[in-house]
RNA sequence: GGGGAGAUACUCAAGUUUGGUUAACGAGGACAGACUGUAAAUCUGUUGGCUAUGCCUUCGCAGGUUCGAAUCCUGCUCUCCCCA
């Protein structure tokens, strides 16, 4: 443990904000803690991070400990909110707490001995709200919570202004801190930038009970150059973890499409490649961006560690297909099976096929378009193409049109594509 | 409770005084085409629907006036601001 994690950290882009001497206390074996609020069913990209910074911590020899905050989700978290979420019920929070502990098992499969997953509904329904209010409540003025920033900006706004159940959020996370910390002497609390406020209370807390001096530190928010989210694809839907919510094709495709200016801070954060590696790739990819070496790198190890190596391998392969000059008529058939199985699709029997079906048809079904007016525009516009090659008329498909006996490959624009099976 | 302002498409935002070339200026976003590398930048186009060179439906909701309404009238709902 000679190597500082923290400088590691550093250089990958992964620390935000840190308390002053944390690079002390990780010099030694610690318990490191981070939470998910089951807010929703799965986990998204964002999820990721905290997921990755233990790793990484795991990897050192420290312990962490996952904490799934079915308690803290039936509050519900202000920190980068505008408005009051909606509150989730008891029996939903309980479905997504147990899918995303799931997901979380899945991956961390490899580095599971030192890592230990809790729900803070075990100690927190113990609570005695009287209790709470004088024994926790005491230590902090009204005042001190009120400076945090994510209650500062909702008391600001006096469309939604804030509730007392969420003014309160943060005094429950910060009890889960001293928590942890009495019990499984956890000393560091990691999350993501927005949880600055909620770290810091509960560091608070515990040196103003106990007089314990805990750590914690934050990953920045990941965004693209204009500012926007990353981890959201462009119309705002996050990219999920779960394979029913974001197909793994489009997961890939995802990191396919960084720009190079942000793949090399991308393949340092989201990946354990060490920095030999990642020197090494980042070098050979200026050599040629066009190859997008780093892309590719970025793309097949995610994709293998969040949906495994042979989706990725999958995957890899029908990517090729689909987007390199490639004769559709020579691949053989298991190709369009994996295609088929992997991108946005739909069955055809041969007696529908032989009564006439429009292209145009098929285009609405297809998911790409949500009227038959957007599909009729982008086909004047060049932009469909029938098994690669670019159609203007919305003409009857037939026989002629079908490859490999089965199939038949649409797409539109460079990017999207879509199959049809004729059985 | 009293007074004032407002609600237009994905978002912002014109148009309302003086009813009619207004599917509704403009900007952003998004998508597409060209150029490329499934990148960025740039240029161009599209951005209500359909049985598609035509037809239908939209301007908070419901009615009304009119040959004709986002625009005028009535009622309703909601939002914001000021005073109590």
């Amino acid at each position: 443990m000679q190597k500082n994690i923290i400088n590691d950290l550093l250089w990958r882009g992964l620390i935000q904000n840190k308390v002053p001497g944390i690079e002390n206390q990780v010099k030694k074996p610690t318990t490191i803690y981070t939470g998910f609020d089951p807010t929703s069913d799965s986990l998204h990209l964002g999820n990721l991070l905290p997921i990755i910074v233990l790793i990484h911590f795991q990897k050192m020899g420290h312990q962490s400990l996952i904490l799934i905050g079915e308690a803290t989700g039936f509050i519900g978290d202000p920190s980068e909110k505008d408005e009051s979420r909606i509150f989730l019920k008891r029996e939903k929070l309980h479905d997504n707490a147990k899918s995303i502990k799931n997901q979380i098992i899945r991956l961390i499969k490899d580095h599971s001995e030192g890592i230990e997953l809790l729900n803070n509904i075990n100690w927190i329904k113990n609570l005695y709200f009287l209790e709470f209010i004088r024994e926790i409540g005491k230590f902090f003025t009204v005042n001190y919570l009120m400076s945090k920033d994510s209650v500062k900006k909702r008391m600001k706004n006096n469309k939604n202004g804030i509730s007392f159940t969420e003014f309160s959020y943060s005094l429950i996370q910060g009890y889960d801190f001293l928590y942890l910390n009495e019990v499984k002497n956890c000393q560091i609390q990691i999350g993501g930038s927005d949880q600055w406020g909620n770290i810091t209370t509960g560091i608070e807390l515990i040196k103003r009970k106990t007089g314990k001096k805990v750590y914690g530190f934050t990953f920045p928010l990941i965004t693209k150059p204009n500012g926007e989210k990353f981890g959201k694809s462009h119309n705002g839907n996050n990219i999920w973890l779960d394979k029913n919510k974001t197909s793994p094709y489009k997961f890939y495709q995802f990191f396919m499409n960084v720009s190079d200016e942000n793949v090399e801070r991308y393949i340092k954060i989201y990946t354990f490649l060490s920095k030999e590696v990642i020197d090494n790739l980042i070098l050979n990819h200026k050599k040629d961006p066009s190859k997008r070496i780093l892309q590719k790198k970025l793309a097949f190890y995610l994709t293998e560690w969040v949906h495994g190596y042979e989706s990725s391998k999958t995957i890899m392969k029908i990517s090729n297909i689909l987007f390199n000059e490639i004769n559709l008529e020579l691949l053989d058939e298991k190709y369009f099976m994996m295609i088929y199985e992997n991108i946005p699709h739909m069955f055809l029997s041969y007696i529908e096929f032989k009564k006439g079906i429009f292209i145009l048809d098929i285009l609405k079904h297809s998911g790409f378009f949500t009227s038959k007016s957007e599909s009729y525009r982008a086909m004047k516009a060049n932009s469909i193409l029938l098994n690669k090659k670019i159609i203007k008329e919305n003409i009857i498909l037939t026989k002629n049109n079908i490859i490999c006996k089965k199939y038949i490959i649409f797409q539109f624009g460079k990017k999207e594509f879509f199959i049809l099976k004729i059985d």
